[in-house]
Formats: structure tokens, sequence, C-alpha cells
DNA sequence: GATGAATGAGTGTTCATTCAT
DNA sequence: TATGAATGAACACTCATTCAT
């Protein structure tokens, strides 16, 4: 069989099922009717449930982290010269089709999400990627765009919450349970949209 | 034993252990060690692990509809004579105190938030109890105030997008992991309670 | 089902598996095929295997304890009036069909035998019960014959090594592979009473 | 690698394993992990776990075999002009360090020793190396004694029991448990040499 | 010589549930 | 009301072993 194949389909069908039904609810035995091996066979590439979770997890903050680390770069070249308030407008679409759509992105969030229940440290990175990360990311926009004076000065940290909270409510409405269809994200892009286009005009941008 | 102490005291553990760690995480056994019974007892009072559940649903419906019905009367009543923009601020808090910090229908709320892997039934019923009921309560709240020109006009739904989105956030931030602790229940009311200073200011209000 | 008739079987047959074939290379549902019960009842009544061991350790100490002691007691007894040798004969009768060669002893003395590459509590337990008890105890008996001028004066201790190492090493020959027959204990008997008779004729008694 | 290097070391180790923890209780992944190589490969040098022991028994046989037979030798030589007791002393050293103290045959002993629930093969393999060939030849020992008048007559067979029997005790007490440090290999020493001197002083020797 | 990939049978253990008492 | 006794199905995980490469 050709490499890595096998491994890449346990760590494919788990992180489905995972988001689906949450970590503990889902058996090894489901995921390997999936994939389809036998139970040995999966325990040849992980020594325990819990590292099918752990590779999951380093994958994810591998791309978050990425992801986060090149918006915050495009962010530094973008604003140099005077672009009107549009150049948020690209990190907002990469942060949505690039991680909260994201189909990968998406079902971490979700499994972290509902796994809470669980250790500390899955709180933790829950609370990291979900509401830290995101907020910090914001924080730096509006003061780029005070900056420039696109923005009448105001308490940055207010403006991302203000901003990103009616994203995250979406998010958790739109996008958390089920599958992740097409007309979810659709929706999702129009409520959130919305609430963004708002935003932006009752501080008389856009 | 009393009646109905027993079955009582099942619900009561029953729920703080699912709120705790998930309903599929708890076992018949985790909840009967602490009541203290055997299982074949709990068998007596319930039918399954599922009516358990069910029962919590009922109770918390019950609950969370009276808290509902009050506080729209109390809208009625109040909003008869011109009051200011103070008479919002007893929805909230009771919205607040009664409903996001009260033990029982924070626990319940917790379970329902964490359990959206199982059936579509729990599904829609968080979404009923954290989405639609406060955003069209606070809808009515927001046109009331605006019929009566404390508030200028405006879309009432993006209105109560936005006053409930961040109260929403801190909710999902600060109360639903681990423990409830009068230390998260502060924090959740002073980091929520700030964002809706700011959201009154910026309407010139208060 | 009568009280406590299931619990006792599965000890019975534990025991019995073990110390033919050795506590690891017995499983669960070896034992509970021949009690015979489902695996899930025999955790009814142990928490997991390791606890069959703890019961039937506690149950052999109790036992070989009382054993010693009574034996012990006799020999007080026994020792005021002067009686011959004949008195230890007792005490080696009783310590070779009540303990060497007794159904349950001998099992257990043969499943702490076999458990010893486990741990250190295993390997103490069967020093104690094996050598330092019987070692122990037979000084005594000849500290007494000493001083009642029945034995000439000699090392007490080396004189235990000298009666009881043949016996041991009979025990260990004869009575610790297979099941333990009528055939084997009277082998037993035979070889190490030989032992015996020549040790006292050696030194003069009997 | 070079041929044969890792086949010794499988043996090596699966020795050791073995020795410490018992034949079942050593799994092949157990050996392979520190020899270390793939479990695959160890089927390459054998055809499964059996043929481990089939070739350590083989390898055993054949030395503790040309030890037994060095030693009858060398009583034989030795016995022809008269030496007094000291050629006794020669054996029982070479007895002690060659076999009961060498790591190799101490460690297979035990492994003999701890899995006689298995077959009917070990527990003869067990008999002979432990009890009969050593007893035969202490017989022939005293035989040859006697004959030279060293010794008083007396039951040849009795005497090499008495002699044999204390050596045997504290071989099980003292090097059957845990590693075989050099701190129980003196006490050992020790302890079974009282045993001998007491043994010949009793008969008016040495 | 050595390995990567796979497996069937088995391990100890937990689960929600039943039912006669 | 409450329990003692039992169970079938599932659980995560380990075992010795195979075989194509």
């Amino acid at each position: 069989m050709a490499e890595g194949r096998t491994k890449e389909k346990i760590l494919d069908i788990s992180l489905e099922l995972f988001s689906q039904k949450g970590y503990s609810a889902v058996s090894i035995r489901d995921i390997c009717r999936l994939v389809p091996i036998k139970e040995s066979t999966l325990y040849y590439y992980f020594q325990n449930k819990r590292e099918i979770f752990q590779v999951l997890k380093e994958r994810f903050e591998e791309r978050a982290g990425a992801l986060m680390r090149r918006l915050e770069k495009e962010l530094a070249v973008k604003a140099a010269p005077c672009q009107g308030p549009g150049f948020g407008e690209g990190a907002t679409q990469a942060f949505f089709e690039e991680y909260l759509l994201d189909p990968f992105c998406n079902s971490f969030l979700r499994l972290l999400r509902m796994e809470q229940g669980g250790d500390m440290v899955v709180r933790e990175a829950y609370d990291q990627w979900m509401f830290e990360k995101p907020l910090r990311f914001q924080e730096k926009v509006f003061s780029l765009l005070m900056e420039q004076g696109i923005l009448p000065q105001a308490d940055s940290e207010m403006l991302a919450m203000q901003y990103y909270s009616p994203i995250f409510l979406c998010f958790e409405r739109y996008l958390t349970g089920g599958e992740l269809t097409e007309e979810k994200k659709e929706r999702f892009r129009q409520e959130a949209g919305r609430q963004i286009t708002v935003f932006f005009r009752d501080r008389g941008l856009m």
C-alpha cells in the first residue's frame, strides 16, 4: 500500500468522527470500520486513542499558526501605503475561508469545543484559538486603522470584541453542529458578513 | 427515606456531573456512587439514563420559560410610563443572575452545549435557549426603546446581535469550563458589563 | 442463588488455575468459563483481577497465621512436662498436613512461588511463609528440646536449617508441579519423613 | 550487521527478560525494544517465541552438561591418589560459580523454575537440572569419600540430600528473585558455605 | 538481513440495563 | 423503596505471527 496512506486516512476519519460526535463518543472500532482496517492495525500507527488527538492537535496548531503569522505579515505590508479600509477585508476573508470554514480547522475547533469537559490543556487550546488569538489579531488591525486615521481613535480591545463577537456567535450557531454543508457555510458568510458591514457603516466606513 | 428525596438527589448529582464531564462521559455508576445508591435503585426512579436527561430538560424549560415570560411581562409594565433606559437594566441583570449565572440553568446550558454531537433535538434546544429566545427578547426591548424615542430608529435585530453577542462570547469564554466559581461569575459580570456600558454609551445613553 | 456461593466459587477456581498455570497465564475468561459466569459478573464481585489475588492472599495469611499461632501455643503447653522428642512430631505433622499438603495453602504457596517475577510484595510474602516463619518456628522447637536436655546444645538456627531444608527440597520437588494428587502427597510424606527420621537418629533420638 | 550478532543479542535479552519476569510475561515487543529490532526481524531468526526458549534450553543443556561431565572427570582423576576431603571443595566451588551463580545458568534455572505451570517437558528439565543431576553427582562424591575412608560408611543418597538441600534452599531464597547482584551472590556464598562447613565438621572432617 | 504493514484472537475492564426479591 | 445478582455488548488495547518487499 502506498506509503503514509493508511495513517492519513485514520487521521482524516478520526477528525471527522470526533468533530461530529465528540472524542469520547467515538470508538476505535468506529474509526477502523470506516478506514477500513482492523483495530490492531490502528495501533501500528498510533500508540493509543489519545495520540490520534495529539497528532491532530499538532497539525492544527501548525496550520492555524501559519495562517495567523501570514495574516500578521500581510497586515504589516499592506498597511504601509494608505489603502483604505479594504485591507481588513482580505484578512477577514482569509480568517473565514481558511480558518472558521476550512474543513480541517473547522472540525478541529468543533472537537476542541466539545471536549472541554476533559482536561485543562484542551480548554486552554480552545481559549487560545477561539478567543485569544483572533481577538489579539483584530486589535492589531484596528490599531493600524486608527494609526492611519481610517478609524477614529477608540479602545481597540473593545472594538475587537464588537467586531469579533458577532462572528463568533454566528460560528457557534451555524458552524458547530452536524455536518459542515455548503449551505451552512453560505448562511454563515451572509450573517457574519452583514454584521461586519454594519460594523463599518456605523463607524463611517465602507 | 423521605419520598422524592432520592429522585431529587439523583437529578442534582446527574446535572452536576453531566455539566462538568458531558453526558456520555458520565456513567450510571458515577452518579450512583455520589448519591449514594445502588445502580438498580436508580432504575426504580428512571427508566434509563436518557430519562434523567429528559427530566432535567423539562425542568430547565419550565424554569427558563417562566423567567422569559416574567421578563416579557415586566417589560410591558415598565414600558408604559417613560422610564428612561434604566428599565432594560433590570432585565439584563435578571438574565445574568437567574439564567446564565444561575447554577441550575448554567449547568443545563453547558450540558446542552457539550452534547451537540448527539441528536438533533438537543441541538435545537441549544439553539432555542442560547440564541433564538435571548435574541428575540432583546429585539423586543430595543423595539420598545425605539418606540419611546429613547433609542434612535434602527434595525432592532441587528441591535440585538450587537448587544447580545459580546455577552454570549463572555458566557462561552468564562462560564462553560470547569466548575462555576464565584470568581468566574464575577469576571463574567465585569467583562459583559463593560460591553453593555459601551454599547449604550456609543448610542448616546447612560 | 445462595448467598456468597458465586464469590466463593470464583475464588476457588481462580486459586486452582493460578496455582497450576500462574497468575498472569490465567485469564478472566478462563476463570469465568469454569465458574461458570459471564465476565461482567466477575466484576460485580471483584474490582479487578488483582483483587482476586489480594483476597486469596488475605485468606491464606489468616489461615496460615492461625496455624502458626496454634503450633506455637501447643509447643508451649506440651513443653511443660518432659515428654520426650515426640512432641515435635505433632507439630511437623500439622505443618505437613495443614500447610504444605493442605489444598488451599499448597495452592497459594505455589502461586506465590511462581509469581516472583512480579512485584516485591509477592516475593516478600513468599520469603516469609516459605522460609522465615517455618525456620523461626523450628528454631524455637529445637531451643526447647535443648533446654529440656533432649537434644544436645547446638546452634538452633543451624539445626533448623538442617531439619527444614530437606523438607523444603521435597516440597519443591514433589508438590509444586501439576495437580496435587494423593500419590504426590504420599511420596512427599515418605521422602520428607525419611529425612526427619535420619535427622533425629543422627542426633541420638528416636 | 555482523552475522550472528543480532541472533545472539536476541537470545541474551530474551533470557534476561524471561528470567526476570517469566516466559509468558515477556512479549516479543519487549524483547525487540531492547535489542533493538522490529518484531518482524525477530521472525527472520526464530520461527516463533517458543523457539527462542528451545535454543536457550539447548545451550543451557550443552553448557551445564559439559560442566557436569567435567566435574565427574575431575572427580575420577583426583580421587585416585588420596587427597583428603579437599577434592570435594573444588567441585562445590565450580558448582557454585559456574552453575548456580553463573549468569547464564542462573538465569535459565530461574526461567525453568518459573515456567512449571507450562508443559511437562519444562518440569522434567527443572527436575533433572535442579534435583536429579546435582544429587546424583553428590552421591558419587560421597561414595568416593567413603571408599577412601575419608567419610564413615553411610547412605550416600541420604548424605547427598543433607549436603545439597541447604544449598538448594539458599539458592531458592537468595538467587531466584529480582536481579542477580554481586551482593546476593556473596550472601549466597556465605550462607551456603556455612552450611557446608558445618556439614563436614559434624562428620569429623575439616 | 531487515522492515513496513497488516491481522485474528485475545487481554482486562466498563457499560447501561434487567429482574427477582 | 431498595438491592443483590446477573448479563450482553462494547471498550481501549496487546498478543504472536505473517508476508511482500
